[in-house]
DNA sequence: ACGGAAAATCGAATAATTTTCGGAAAAATT
DNA sequence: AATTTTTCCGAAAATTATTCGATTTTCCGT
């Protein structure tokens, strides 16, 4: 009996490593979008416009950027793009995929379950922070023009920003389960505190380049939202 | 020579005072554009534009509305919108204006410098969060829609944007002098959790209507970041 | 290598939307 | 009541997004 206990307990870590594997692999794998078009060519052609269109977008602003632009920064007539995108603002919101997804990558190679909770959202708050550094376009797009408005439609985009906040939700269930994080604890007021403040320093890092070392900040910000936490659950 | 140094004291507690109701009486000031139109006739349009305005950029996002809309909703002809506002844009930088200045007079005159830097903030934080809440739409466009991308463009609403974070980095100050924030802590990572926190909260409010009641979870939100700081500070 | 089918491209036309302009109507001023 | 100023609007122009039909390029089986 005693036996079966401790396989029970056994059991349940195997089973949430199991999840935190699934869980990543299947954002991972959401997002991660192969295209189906058969030529080269056309496949190429699909690199350029993402590419100059994340260069003019970041530029001028979505709004203020003209499709026409885009074209031409590809290399492209205007035509051609539709034949890509049905509408501007399907490639705006098509653009921050493929980073995302690599993101995503990224992050379940580096962050396997024989880590801590506590080691993984520190390395998850530590590595979005400097991968948005590592892409400032990008990020200048996807936090300062798309998220949150991207919420506004029902967009796929829509679908990978909210697994990112899920990896987080999924994280502090483990931390109250290791116990560093107190049990009585609103869900999401911890989310929020911890996606609202890591946001928060690079958006203030996009606009104004301060803090200067954004990885620096990124990182010391995730250590100490975690030891404010651990304070907390005494 | 020590009554010197008493009233010195006092006098540093005065000066800061002094600048708490200034910087305040600033913002206020900034933020309330009284209109320069001549006419009673005009002012009621320009109120039925923005009533309009804030109806449709709410419903519809701003890069979806049309100007047009906007017109017909507020019960006057296109061309007559551009007597007052010189474009789409400005029209939607304009909009925040009125229901912000509000917020920072109501807050000025609930949170006098006789309250300690942590009533204030707590009262900050809690009045903002409810605020949203009772202004449903303006806070769907300002905070879904417009903050952060307004950094973008240079206008007058940045910099009372601005203003907001600017109550924040003083209360912070006056923290850390009252001894109940670490004085070694970045000031930038210490206003990014609490800005980026609070907003985070309203932000899934706005989205999902959770949690159900926002009064109530800004308030412990606001609660909970200073008893945070508090714990850290020692 | 060749011919047809599929895929990709483009220029020109259309549609949607924003913005301007000139004059009419209303209000204020003299 | 005439004049000036302010406000309003319809129609036209300008800008930008999107579609369409024809042409070129690539692919693939023979």
């Amino acid at each position: 009996m005693t036996a079966n206990i401790e396989t029970s307990a056994q059991n349940d870590k195997n089973l949430l490593g199991k999840q935190w594997t699934e869980l990543l692999d299947r954002i991972v794998e959401n997002s991660t979008r192969e295209t189906e078009r058969k030529q080269d060519r056309s496949r190429r052609t699909e690199r350029q416009i993402l590419n100059a269109a994340l260069r003019v977008f970041a530029r001028d602003g979505i709004s203020r950027s003209r499709i026409a632009d885009i074209a031409a920064e590809a290399g492209i007539s205007t035509s051609t793009l539709y034949e890509y995108y049905k509408s501007k603002e399907d490639l705006a919101y098509e653009i921050p995929m493929h980073h995302l997804a690599e993101f995503y990558a990224k992050y379940r190679d580096a962050a396997p379950y024989t880590l801590s909770a506590r080691e993984r959202l520190v390395l998850y708050l530590t590595m979005s922070t400097d991968y948005a550094r590592e892409h400032a376009e990008w990020a200048r797009l996807l936090y300062l023009e798309i998220w949150p408005s991207v919420f506004v439609s029902e967009t796929e985009l829509r679908h990978r920003i909210n697994d990112f906040v899920r990896v987080i939700h999924f994280l502090i269930d483990e931390g109250k389960a290791e116990g560093w994080i107190a049990a009585d604890r609103n869900n999401y007021e911890t989310t929020a505190l911890i996606v609202g403040g890591s946001n928060q320093i690079i958006i203030t890092w996009l606009l104004y380049r301060t803090p200067k070392n954004l990885t620096k900040a990124g990182a010391e910000l995730a250590e100490r939202i975690v030891r404010l936490l651990e304070m907390e659950a005494g």
